[in-house]
RNA sequence: GGGACAGUAGCUCAGUUGGUUAGAGCGCUACGCUCACAUCGUAGAGGUCAGGGGUUCAACUCCCUUCUGUCCCA
């Protein structure tokens, strides 16, 4: 290893794309039922076909394979399963703007034709997310990608349709749903999203029938009256007592209404009055329903008006909505228009005005489901980190969840089982096309033109993907998994629901813990969005700092749950990482003839460094796993990071450079054993968060029979190195040197000065610290190490205490007398801030009474250390006066 | 309207069951290119822990309240 070139700095194209061949070469990845093995798999949650990598996705997956890789090397048959879900809209939305730029619509070329176009751009395009993750070092079993149209998921699709349709959890039904004019499609209540608009509230009168009179109606979408078929009020409501019953007659339309009674309707809100329009509004709908109104539909499903809308038909919504308008002030009906602040719904996918629509749409019940999904969650069998965050959101959703709707009027999807037949109007749910109609055999039958919506394949897919409702060996070994890494932001479409799937359909819960990863961010905390242009690739932040970097860094600035602010600059801490471990490896090559990290056979030359370092690393590794298992991710690598960087690198590596530079002997051999264990262990412990550069070097001080990083055992835990005395030791040691440091640096002793050193102390701590001298000399530059001697008190010396500990550094021509004086001055402030909050305490009788003796006896020993402290370095002060 | 989360150093955030005169990274200041690393090292400055009440011997931490942000749901 001795005199090879390392570079200076780190060029992970060197290493990254190198190792992920091998790793992909060596099957490492690949997860197959192991009886002797237990499995830890975990189910990505399938993007789009459509998306290309976002920071959210290289967060999310980092997280995945931080565990994955984790297991692995623990010894458990791991799987972490990928695959794209077929995402109906978005994807067909993708086709049909492509076909747009040839000017051709998905009706020119037809049902069958567009979905063959729709599976070329998914040959063509649908694994470009796949490949990226690849990128960033994803160890999926890529043998095992699925996609959710794939035959054996659409099969699931089909069979879960059927069973819940045969258990009466599926149902057909005529209901408002919320129509998206763009997508033409229905969609669910989770698919649109709200948002607060300033709109305005148009009070409109309706004339009595016998002219006597009007009612004032307010509403927000005045278009809509043209499909009003009552007036109701509150029956409390003594404003409009002697309206229940008479009939008004709507203007523009001419239609007859009726004024009802009913307790939906609330005083308060504009005159009191509502318009009743079924057809177009949820609430109305049910009015509708109680007082058998007729319900008519205004708008075709692309949004314009149709034929019920009389002079108004044709015209965009929008449209009709100013021409009512006009018209209405025109007859005088409109009596006030006032400003008014709302919640209006947006298709998630387009972000086009959503419509109440009335159609006859596939239902799930979802309450029978939803109650053992939330009891498993409540009792613990599915743990939600962090769990006071989510738990409340979820369960307050599950407690009032509505039905499903999940027939999409699209043509990319899986086609729902239902088959009618046109003679006797039989309606069949099958699992497969029928030849012949079951109840008249007629063959003139046809397949239901709907598609499901995306998430009733997506909930499927803990066990989906392992070929149910096929039992196979696949499904009995993997299923369960044990995590689930997924946004909070999908609680209610996916989280939930594979929950009810797996409790209805495998009896048994599909994940038992759910890690809710934060939002990524921009800087300033805004969502990052194509449209603010604020977002960033994280292929471009792959390619100019590294995956380990951007893994890195996502990690190091995520804490539990909570969303990342994320900027570019940031993933420079990454990269300085990886020069620091590059750099570490590079100084330790140096010293190598051949790499030996058997330390223990040295033993007998261990000195208090390298106890230290041993002893603080099995802490280490112990601590970086139970923040692992404790869904700490970001704590788990800051334990492993600070090690690395601030004990080993600042401290055992520049304890041990005399030793390392002197000639070869055992105290040699003892330490660089130590540092090639340390940092080949270190390598361990930081893979699974940065897999590529740890690879690298830990393949420099393998044995000859180790393969890779990747299937290397976790780090075993040496027991009998951890020895706390030592640690105090140490850590007594580093505030010396700390106090030497600062001293020098606020006298201005030039740097490379040696001077010497006098102690006065305790003959233990004497005997240490001679012991020890090499270590001050050289992270201290002292020269030498003497007893405090009388002759001191005639020359000027600089003073520190440490516990106790009196250090003198003479510095007679150097030393600013003024300058130590100050410095002193400050430090007995500090000592005499403490005194007096302690003794404060310690005078108080409740304290002493009330508050634990251990506490009290530890205050207490602080108490008489720092006036301890206090006096020496008020009597050094006095020196100087 | 209901609910969740957040408000700690100039910035972005840690602070686990109440007991440290409050920590990190970045930024800043000073010094240093000493034979691993200037993508670095050493030292340092910087905080009434949003405001106000309360519980307690003790509150950044628990309770109440006000203010300010963000996000869900209706």
């Amino acid at each position: 290893m001795r005199n090879c070139q390392i570079d200076k700095i780190y060029d992970p194209k060197k290493v990254e794309d190198k190792w992920y061949d091998f790793w992909l070469k060596k099957n490492y990845f690949a997860a197959s039922p192991n009886k002797d093995k237990k499995p830890y798999v975990i189910v990505i949650p399938p993007p789009n076909v459509t998306d290309i990598l976002h920071a959210g996705h290289a967060f999310n997956n980092t997280i995945q394979d931080i565990y994955i890789r984790y297991k692995r090397k623990k010894g458990f048959e791991t799987l972490w399963q990928p695959g794209t879900d077929h995402a109906g809209i978005a994807t067909q939305n993708v086709v049909e703007r492509s076909l747009a730029k040839e000017n051709i619509t998905r009706h020119d070329l037809g049902r069958e034709k567009f979905v063959e176009k729709v599976w070329e751009w998914r040959e063509k395009y649908g694994s470009t997310i796949i490949h990226q993750l690849k990128k960033l070092g994803c160890s999926c079993d890529w043998s095992r990608e699925r996609f959710t149209m794939d035959y054996s998921l659409s099969n699931a699709v089909k069979e879960i349709f059927v069973r819940l349709y045969e258990k009466d959890l599926i149902y057909k039904g005529k209901y408002i749903i919320n129509w998206c004019p763009r997508c033409s499609t229905a969609l669910s209540d989770e698919e649109v999203e709200h948002r607060e608009s300033a709109g305005q509230l148009w009070y409109f009168m309706y004339p009595y029938k016998d002219k006597h009179g009007t009612v004032v109606v307010a509403t927000t979408r005045p278009e809509t009256m043209l499909g009003d078929t009552a007036v109701a009020v509150n029956p409390k409501d003594k404003r409009y007592k002697h309206l229940i019953g008479k009939t008004l007659i709507l203007p523009l339309m001419d239609r007859k209404i009726p004024v009802v009674a009913d307790e939906f309707v609330d005083p308060e809100f504009g005159t009191g009055a509502v318009k009743v329009t079924p057809a177009h509004d949820p609430n109305d709908f049910l009015i509708g329903e109680r007082h058998n109104l007729e319900q008519i539909n205004i708008l075709n499903p692309d949004g314009t008006l149709n034929d019920n809308a009389g002079q108004f038909a044709g015209a965009d919504r929008f449209v009709a909505r100013n021409q009512v308008i006009q018209e209405m002030k025109n007859l005088g009906y409109l009596e006030k228009v006032t400003s008014h602040h709302h919640n209006v719904g947006h298709c998630h996918r387009c972000n086009t005005m959503i419509e109440p629509y009335l159609s006859e749409q596939w239902f799930v019940k979802v309450k029978p489901l939803a109650k053992p999904a939330l009891q498993v969650v409540k009792y613990g069998k599915v743990r939600f980190h962090p769990h006071d965050r989510w738990y409340r959101t979820y369960e307050h959703w599950m407690e009032n969840v509505r039905d499903w709707c999940i027939s999409r009027q699209l043509w990319w999807g899986h086609r729902i089982p239902v088959y009618y037949c046109d003679d006797c109007k039989e309606m069949m749910v099958l699992r497969e096309i029928p030849e012949k109609c079951t109840k008249c055999d007629s063959s003139n039958i046809r397949q239901d033109e709907d598609v499901l919506d995306t998430w009733f394949s997506s909930w499927l897919w803990p066990f989906s993907t392992q070929g149910w409702p096929e039992q196979t060996e696949d499904l009995k070994y993997f299923y369960p998994t044990d995590l689930l890494v997924t946004g909070p932001d999908i609680i209610f479409f996916w989280v939930a629901r594979m929950i009810m799937a797996g409790l209805e359909f495998m009896e048994e819960v599909p994940f038992h813990d759910v890690l809710l990863n934060g939002i990524v961010r921009d800087e300033h905390g805004k969502k990052m969005s194509k449209s603010l242009g604020n977002g960033i690739d994280p292929l471009e932040m792959i390619e100019q700092f590294s995956a380990d970097a951007v893994r890195f860094t996502l990690i190091i600035l995520s804490s539990e749950g909570q969303d990342i602010n994320l900027s570019t600059k940031h993933f420079e801490m990454g990269r300085n990482f990886s020069n620091k471990i590059w750099n570490a490896y590079r100084f330790l090559s140096m010293h190598f003839k051949k790499v030996d990290t058997d330390f223990e056979k040295y033993q007998d030359h261990f000195e208090l460094a390298d106890q230290w370092i041993l002893s603080s690393f099995q802490k280490t590794i112990e601590a970086t796993e139970s923040n692992l298992n404790r869904f700490r991710v970001n704590e788990s690598l800051n334990v492993i990071y600070q090690f690395f960087w601030h004990n080993y690198c600042d401290w055992y590596l520049e304890l041990i450079k005399k030793r390392l530079y002197a000639d070869e002997s055992d105290s040699r051999k003892a330490a660089l054993s130590i540092a090639a264990y340390i940092m080949k262990e270190t390598m361990s412990v930081m893979h699974p968060f940065i897999p590529f550069i740890t690879e690298e070097v830990w393949q420099a001080f393998k044995n000859r029979h180790d393969e890779s990083i990747v299937i290397q055992s976790w780090p075993q835990v040496l027991k009998n190195h951890v020895n706390d005395s030592v640690e105090k030791k140490m850590v007594f040691i580093q505030s010396l040197i700390g106090a030497i440091r600062n001293i020098r640096a606020e006298m201005n002793v030039p740097p490379g000065k040696d001077a010497p050193l006098y102690v006065r102390s305790n003959d233990a701590v004497m005997d240490m610290i001679k012991r020890y001298k090499e270590y001050f000399s050289s992270l201290a530059k002292v020269e030498d190490i003497f007893p405090y001697s009388t002759e001191l008190e005639e020359t000027v010396t600089a003073t520190a205490v440490v516990e106790g500990t009196e250090l003198f550094i003479p510095l007679a021509d150097l030393i600013d007398i003024e300058k130590e004086k100050e410095r002193l001055h400050k430090e007995m402030q500090r000592l005499q801030g403490l005194e007096k909050s302690i003794s404060g305490k310690l005078s108080n009788q409740n304290f002493i009474s009330k508050a634990p003796e251990a506490v009290v006896t530890s205050e207490k020993d602080k108490l008489a250390k720092i006036q301890e402290s206090l006096k020496k370095v008020t009597k050094n002060y006095q020196k100087l006066l």
